[in-house]
DNA sequence: GCGAGTTATGTTTTT
DNA sequence: CATAACTCGC
């Protein structure tokens, strides 16, 4: 919850619908969809519906909401409490609502509910491992393509066995034998990958009439927040839950659909009336966020999408701000740029938390930080995982994994040689080596080590220390977390390890000792706190979680991180081909019109000033090379203004032009780089004539297919930037 | 068994 | 360019 918003106790938005849209959103049983554009309080939307259900005598923990991140749950926790009806309704991601579901209904799943939950270097080790294991090459199968090609399987909630009788070609077989084999390991460990929640879940709600049941009692009322980047599997489980009182309760926007390339599935939102055939649409058209001019912008952007139902924004805030975007040289004086327009405002009296600093890779927040160092502007990397992937983090938790599930192998792999004990690699070989042929788990090889031939006594009193040490562990495994943190630190030796390594090991010791007071702070929140809930919900922060709105410090992220965000002032930097849209992306129409949905979502995010820039030089891979300005930036249509080297959208005079040339304009057009027209329709020198400027000579004219920009020195003295498809310029 | 140094490798977005 | 993986010498 952002503490600056102005609305954020009274929370009005919704209070401007209509008098039957608010009976319908509220107070409707049966199932409904939100279609909510950026800013118009969908969000809220789920909020009111909570409170108004509670209001109608509905038990609070008969209520289910499902938000996109851990970070927005409690925002709406926080919202729902305002508003008198937080105490028992579970408020919760989809991945956080699985992993409740499968502990609690372990044994019908028939998996141990203290599993271990992977993310992508535990999966890459697994997969690893799978391939080995199918005797294949990993130059064949990378680890991550391979992991790709699974998790999509899995979204789509396809196991190994279903895979295996679909497989039909080479390839299909091959990676239908590492699927089973990699999903094989991962029961051995006893560990879930992050798609495993849901399809496990999914699964567990088709095949079991009675948890299904059970859980349509306990949850009579389910709303799902970002509909529209649900996949296949999420979709599967919001079916089932509200399958039995079809209280289902939608929201989202189609253009803001930035998941695609993860799983979502548009057809969820799209196909919802088909799903639920008496359901009540509502739209909300109205944007409460942003000025005018910065949804002009937006609009334009995303009209250049084709797949797409035709919405507009209407604004409902009078003009203000600006809307610009700014050209640089380098990466380097573009961060210098957006740090001095920070300062112009911190100097108007501006707050640094309502400004946010936007990304495509987070790899740019480099050249960000250095400037705002330099220029000493206080800052927020948005970045929550960071913290979980720092080695020292990753050792402790790795211990604590071990102790909850002694059959997380990765982990126990981990921690036994470190800090370093003598137990090497020989030795885990040997180890393993036993393990295959007694058919045990690594763990279980360690408790009978004694029996192990091939090792020598002196290894044996070695990894029998190191049992007794991790046994020792198990016995504070209840209760109260913190505790046992600061026992496995000082205990293991990782302390030590990490004092003796002087000045180097500092950070590392202040970050342990910021993970203690973190599993102290959980301690506090946790109804019952425990070490498996502990893990099991920090296995699925995600970087926008680690948002402070609260904290007096510019706020910088990727525009993926900045989804459901909004700030007074919005940078968004690096806007150039390759950088936004993606290289990756840049061969696919589909995928270029979802780089195109990113960037709205990040204009979107802008309340009342907006600064879009690029810079014409870029280190990529430690080499400088030349960029090419956005596509996209063309198409929100320019204009120059006089104090160049800057670009401005003026909103009135280019958007009449934009909507008179839509329909042509959008079945014409094309990536503008492959299609490289050679012959330039203008050069150097030329003398034009425009309707409205006059006469003029082209200084420089930028060939980017349907996206040309031409510079036109008007004898007016004005110098121009235009686009050759709205300026309609004839030549003399 | 350990760690320093070298070489290969791979580059989006994230629950 | 940055990091991960790997090799080699102690």
């Amino acid at each position: 919850m952002t503490p600056q918003s102005p609305d954020e106790h009274d929370i009005p938005a919704t209070g401007k619908l209509t008098a039957s849209q608010q009976k319908a959103v509220f107070h409707r049983e049966g199932p409904l969809l939100v279609i909510a554009g950026p800013g118009s309080g969908k969000t809220r939307v789920i909020t009111y519906r909570i409170a108004a259900l509670v209001e109608a005598g509905v038990p609070a923990q008969n209520i289910c909401a499902i938000t996109f991140t851990n970070k927005a749950a409690e925002e709406m926790r926080q919202r729902a409490f305002v508003l008198g009806a937080s105490a028992g309704a579970h408020i919760s991601t989809f991945h956080s609502l699985c992993v409740r579901i499968l502990r609690r209904y372990a044994s019908v799943a028939q998996i141990d509910p203290n599993f271990s939950i992977y993310d992508d270097s535990d999966q890459t080790k697994c997969v690893k491992q799978a391939i080995a294991d199918c005797g294949l090459d990993t130059s064949n199968f990378s680890p991550a393509k391979t992991l790709d090609a699974i998790s999509t399987l899995k979204n789509k909630l396809i196991d190994a066995e279903t895979f295996l009788t679909q497989a039909d070609d080479f390839f299909s077989k091959t990676l239908s034998k590492i699927y089973s084999r990699y999903q094989q390991i991962l029961t051995n460990l006893n560990a879930l990958d992050f798609d495993d929640l849901l399809m496990k879940a999914a699964f567990l709600l088709e095949i079991n009439a009675d948890v299904r049941t059970d859980l349509g009692n306990r949850f009579k009322f389910l709303l799902i927040d970002e509909y529209q980047d649900t996949n296949h599997a999420q979709y599967r489980i919001a079916k089932a839950l509200a399958s039995t009182h079809k209280n289902i309760c939608a929201t989202g926007d189609p253009d803001q659909s930035i998941y695609r390339w993860r799983g979502a599935d548009i057809r969820n939102i799209l196909d919802f009336e088909r799903d639920w055939p008496d359901a009540v649409i509502v739209r909300l058209e109205e944007n409460f966020r942003s000025t005018p001019a910065i949804l002009e912008a937006a609009d334009r952007l995303i009209a250049n999408n084709q797949s797409r139902k035709e919405k507009r924004l209407l604004a409902t805030r009078p003009a203000a701000g600006d809307v610009a975007i700014e050209p640089y040289e380098d990466e380097q004086s573009e961060a210098l740029g957006v740090a001095e327009n920070i300062r112009r405002l911190t100097d108007q009296g501006v707050s640094l938390n309502h400004i946010g600093v936007f990304y495509r890779v987070n790899a740019q927040s480099r050249a960000m930080e250095e400037q705002f160092i330099r220029n000493k502007i206080p800052y927020q990397i948005v970045r929550g995982v960071e913290f979980y992937n720092r080695k020292e983090i990753r050792d402790v938790l790795a211990y604590l994994k071990v102790i909850v599930n002694p059959s997380d192998q990765v982990a126990l792999l981990r921690v036994i040689n470190t800090p370093a004990r003598g137990i090497g690699k020989t030795t885990i070989d040997k180890i393993l080596d036993y393990a295959g042929r007694a058919n045990l788990t690594l763990y279980q090889s360690l408790l009978k080590v004694s029996e192990i031939g091939t090792l020598p006594e002196s290894t044996k009193t070695k990894i029998s220390q190191f049992v007794k040490l991790m046994e020792g562990f198990k016995q504070d495994a209840n209760g109260p977390v913190e505790p046992l943190v600061e026992r496995v630190f000082t205990e293991s030796g990782l302390e030590k390890m990490l004092i003796s390594e002087g000045v180097e090991g500092k950070d590392a010791l202040e970050n342990a000792g910021e993970l203690i007071s973190a599993a102290a702070v959980y301690d506090k929140q946790a109804e019952t706190p425990s070490l498996v809930d502990y893990l099991q919900q920090i296995a699925l922060f995600s970087d926008a979680d680690a948002y402070d709105a609260a904290s007096e410090r510019v706020a910088m992220m990727t525009m993926h991180a900045a989804k459901g965000l909004e700030f007074d002032n919005v940078f968004i930097v690096g806007v150039e081909e390759g950088l936004l849209p993606h290289e990756r992306s840049a061969d696919n129409e589909t995928e270029i019109e979802e780089e195109r949905r990113l960037f709205f979502v990040g204009i979107t995010r802008a309340k009342t000033n907006l600064r879009i820039s690029f810079a014409r030089y870029r280190q990529i891979r430690g080499q400088t090379l030349r960029t090419v300005p956005s596509q996209f930036l063309f198409e929100l249509g320019l204009n120059f203004s006089e104090s160049a080297p800057r670009f401005e959208i003026l909103p009135d005079e280019v958007s009449t032009k934009a909507g008179e040339n839509q329909q042509y304009e959008i079945s014409n057009h094309q990536s503008s780089i492959i299609n490289h027209k050679l012959s330039s329709p203008f050069q150097r020198g030329d003398i034009v004539v425009h309707q409205k400027f006059g006469i003029g000579t082209v200084r420089e004219y930028t060939d980017m297919g349907d996206n040309s920009v031409v510079v036109v020195a008007f004898n007016s003295g004005q110098t121009r930037t235009l686009m050759t498809k709205y300026a309609r310029l004839a030549k003399i």
